[in-house]
RNA sequence: GCCGAGGUGGCGGAACGGCAGACGCGACGGACUUAAAAUCCGUUGGGAGCAAUCCCGUGUGGGUUCGAUUCCCACCCUCGGCACCA
């Protein structure tokens, strides 16, 4: 007898065929293209892009594939979705290539993009590669150029000196993740702080509107409330300590405060090390102990810095100043717990209702005054500081102000008495954009010798970044030591000028991206007005929430601004956001290289398939929680898959079946139906597998029974074929070819569910005794309470537990259960 | 310290205040095979019992309720974020 090696390849799921055959049809049909003219509703759903790093590794496919699927579902449901994508190409990584392997940034880049663009391929996407966009092309950054140029004519950018962590052995500025231990992270030198000129976006302008998360319409709570920490709104009162007494030009010191009414247990007032009024005030005897201090704290990187639980230091300088509200002195230290950058870089210190101050003056010898009276108080010293309000004491005329009033009554007495008022102050800061890096949008400015600082004329844009430049490990920028770029005439005078060297923070680039998508090539502007507002804002935005408050509060505030300048027309850019989860390796534990456990993708769909991955990376769980990467479960995926295959080919003309079966195969496609479709509307992949995994094991055990005639089979398979098109697109493409149906099923329109058809006509009643269960009886769905009640009452179980008690109650649940209550 | 999210079988995870553990992985048993792989079928929270059945079980302790994985209070862990912001 002949042995057939294996079945006929016709008949067997083979996943590498059928996904190459698929993606080049779908690419060559130009399926994925989307109009802009389409007369559907449209549906911008955006991904966060990636930076080309080169690979494309699992929690890339974990961003992606879900991504994908619920674009497809949106497509069958009948919109014209914009899902388009890019490259974050800037930044980096590209340089540091350069600098350890001789190649140029620019070609690491590209080649690195075309690889993830082919591996992007194989996850089957519906991006639309006509609008691919790369932000380190001169098409596109030429518009940060354009943007910064705009931002500057409206005072929304700016150049101020700041401090900066700054490497004197690299001799350059190091941003803050890359300073480990207030150690440079490339040759642990001491990192300094330094002031350096810098250029700034004006985000703390919109600091309240940005707080104002009304115009979206589902964003995570945990998103909002990471920028409301980060903008950090405090109301408080500014007040002002007199130092006439000096004579010099200052008069007085001003010092923010949210608790004003603690103002007359002032005993010490603290300037940070940056204050002016240190090196004016310091008395002569104590200039060496105070400069050896500050320098010290300068040389101390702000994370050192900030770290609550390091003692407090600190030391007088010597000097004094004047409670406005008591008229008393009180000496003036300097202290590095005091930050420059908050409020005016000046504290009042009050030991007994401030943890810090407490500490400060524990350490010091200080003396601590109660003003806020604690509750059951008994007048004595404090044991630790109270930080609650309280009834005012020692307080002059605002004696006896109870703790709901005291905030007002001494904020109205300072405005009263010319001596503070009140102001808000705000934990974020301007937006330094400055990078001494190469490989970034270069600032379109330029340094004249007559004119000073000039913008480049909109007209001379973009400002190109040199090929030619120089990769070393000075740790300069290769701009700066770049003669070509450097020298320049002056577009006002005509004479010698010098270019900015430093480029931009990459945040500029994706501030805006998803503008530049509706019209990528548009050479006149930034993007297309008409296409923007017909598609924009994004409608729905998915990415990582390490984003919380970097990207995405700098895009917000982009657009606010741009909606200033009358650029675009809306608020927000993203009105729905949803946060995914991280991928972890198998061990539970964090993919990375020292453990072991990275999974490389490209293995798995090659074995697999892309089809197995995507919907295995779905069903591991909650989209949002994350989840652990398991060789044995994207098997069994792939296992599942191949059941639906078989499912799919099976011809059922020799099928012949009885009604009732035929009822409730309609009834349980209806329901998954319906089961489908708001897990996807909600981003429940793992429910919607879940789901669909349930169908296929009822169509098999209907299959084994024969009990379905062949039309209500292959309706119920077409329905199972539509549903599962969006998470498995190459495998039920292929099904849906096979089965004769007409191309493509991505797009048909999504299947409707009846509820009616969904309902059960009988029902599990739930017998419960005392809220525990003890039987269970098939009931029509629509039983009477009392039938129900004179059933589970009948029931043996229930009076074998009421034997001997009393039953004092009888609860009924209509079409769930009855709760019958002994005692 | 503060702010989030979370704690459910051996594992990932399901469950409008109403049958805890859907679905899958793993394990065990069986069928097919000379054998294995693959595939298919069955069992699988713990305990008692020959069995019908019963008891215990969703981090811990309380509470609300006829009924709590679900709501409330307190606490303990885990993971993320922020961390001297006056």
């Amino acid at each position: 007898m002949a042995q057939p090696k294996r079945k006929p390849r016709t008949n067997a799921y083979d996943h590498g065929a059928i996904e190459a055959k698929w993606q080049r049809r779908w690419a060559q049909d130009e399926l994925y293209q989307v109009a802009d003219d389409d007369p559907r509703p449209k549906w911008y759903e955006l991904v966060m892009y990636p930076y080309p790093s080169g690979d494309l590794h699992i929690g890339h496919w974990y961003n992606y594939a879900p991504y994908d699927t619920h674009v497809r579902f949106m497509r069958m449901r009948g919109y014209n979705v914009l899902a388009p994508m890019g490259f974050d190409s800037f930044g980096l990584p590209a340089e540091n290539a350069a600098i350890q392997h001789g190649v140029h940034p620019y070609e690491w880049t590209m080649a690195n993009i075309e690889r993830m663009r082919e591996q992007f391929k194989s996850i089957g996407p519906v991006f639309d590669w006509r609008r691919e966009i790369v932000t380190s092309d001169p098409e596109y950054y030429r518009w940060n150029q354009w943007f910064f140029l705009q931002f500057l004519k409206n005072d929304l950018a700016y150049r101020a000196k700041a401090p900066v962590n700054w490497c004197p052995s690299c001799q350059t500025v190091l941003a803050n993740e890359q300073v480990i231990a207030g150690r440079c992270e490339r040759c642990e030198t001491l990192v300094e702080r330094r002031d350096l000129e810098q250029w700034f976006f004006r985000i703390t302008r919109y600091a309240d509107e940005l707080l104002d998360f009304s115009g979206l319409i589902d964003w995570p709570e945990k998103i909002k409330t990471m920028q409301r920490n980060w903008v950090g709104r405090s109301e408080g009162v500014e007040l002002v300590f007199d130092i006439a007494h000096y004579g010099l030009d200052e008069k007085e010191i001003r010092v923010f405060t949210t608790r004003p009414d603690t103002v007359h247990g002032v005993t010490f007032m603290v300037l940070a090390p940056e204050h002016p009024l240190v090196e004016r005030l310091t008395a002569s005897d104590r200039k060496a102990g105070v400069e050896a201090y500050v320098r010290q704290a300068r040389q101390a990187s702000e994370i050192e810095r900030l770290s609550a639980d390091r003692e407090k230091s600190g030391v007088p300088i010597g000097a004094h100043c004047v409670n406005p509200f008591n008229g008393e002195e009180v000496p003036i230290f300097v202290a590095d717990y005091v930050l420059m950058g908050y409020g005016t870089g000046a504290v009042m210190a009050v030991p007994a209702h401030d943890e810090r101050d407490f500490g400060f003056a524990r350490r010091l010898g200080l003396p601590v005054r109660v003003v806020v009276t604690p509750p059951d108080w008994d007048g004595g010293d404090l044991a630790e500081a109270y930080t609650g309000y309280g009834t005012m004491v020692n307080s002059g005329v605002l004696d006896g102000t109870p703790g709901d009033r005291a905030f007002d009554a001494v904020a109205d007495y300072a405005e009263g008495q010319g001596i503070g008022k009140r102001v808000v102050s705000y934990r974020m800061r301007d937006w330094l954009i400055s990078r001494q890096r190469y490989w970034g949008t270069p600032i379109p400015i330029v340094y004249c010798d007559e004119c000073g600082v000039v913008p480049v004329p909109e007209d001379q844009l973009p400002v190109l970044l040199p090929q030619d430049a120089e990769f070393k490990p000075t740790g300069e920028s290769p701009l700066a030591s770049h003669q070509g770029f450097v020298h320049t005439d002056c577009p006002q005078c005509g004479g010698h000028a010098r270019r900015e060297t430093d480029t931009m923070d990459t945040f500029v680039d994706s501030s805006w991206y998803y503008l530049r998508f509706v019209s990528p090539h548009e050479k006149d502007a930034p993007f297309d007005p008409a296409l923007a507002a017909a598609w924009c804002p994004v409608d729905q935005y998915t990415g990582g929430a390490e984003h919380a408050v970097m990207h995405l509060l700098y895009c917000r505030f982009f657009t606010k601004a741009l909606r200033d300048l009358g650029i675009v027309a809306f608020d927000e850019p993203f009105l729905r956001l949803f946060n995914q989860g991280v991928i972890l390796g198998e061990d539970h534990d964090k993919m990375s290289k020292s453990r072991g456990n990275v999974v490389n993708p490209d293995n798995v769909v090659k074995r697999l398939g892309s089809d197995a991955v995507r919907t295995f990376l779905m069903f591991i769980g909650p989209w949002d929680q994350g989840g652990s990467w398991s060789d044995g479960g994207v098997q069994g995926m792939s296992r599942w898959l191949n059941r639906v295959w078989a499912i799919g080919i099976r011809d059922p003309s020799a099928l012949d079946g009885a009604r009732q079966a035929v009822e409730e195969l309609q009834r349980v496609t209806h329901k998954t139906i319906r089961r489908v479709t708001t897990d996807l509307e909600r981003f429940q992949f793992n429910t919607n597998v879940s789901a669909l995994m349930e169908f296929t094991n009822h169509l098999n055990r209907v299959w084994d029974a024969r009990s379905v005639d062949a039309a209500a089979w292959r309706s119920a398979v077409k329905t199972l074929l539509a549903l599962l098109a969006p998470t498995a697109p190459h495998l039920v493409e292929e099904l849906w070819e096979r089965a004769g149906y007409p191309y493509s099923v991505h797009q048909q329109p999504w299947p409707v569910w009846d509820d009616d058809l969904a309902r059960d006509p009988e029902i599990t009643l739930v017998i419960q005794v005392n809220g525990k269960l003890r039987d269970k009886l098939i009931v029509s769905a629509d039983i009477a309470e009392e039938e129900a009640k004179e059933l589970a009452l009948k029931s043996e179980r229930v009076l074998s537990q009421v034997a001997g008690k009393q039953v004092r109650r009888v609860v009924y649940v209509p079409g769930k259960l009855v709760n019958v209550v002994v005692g």
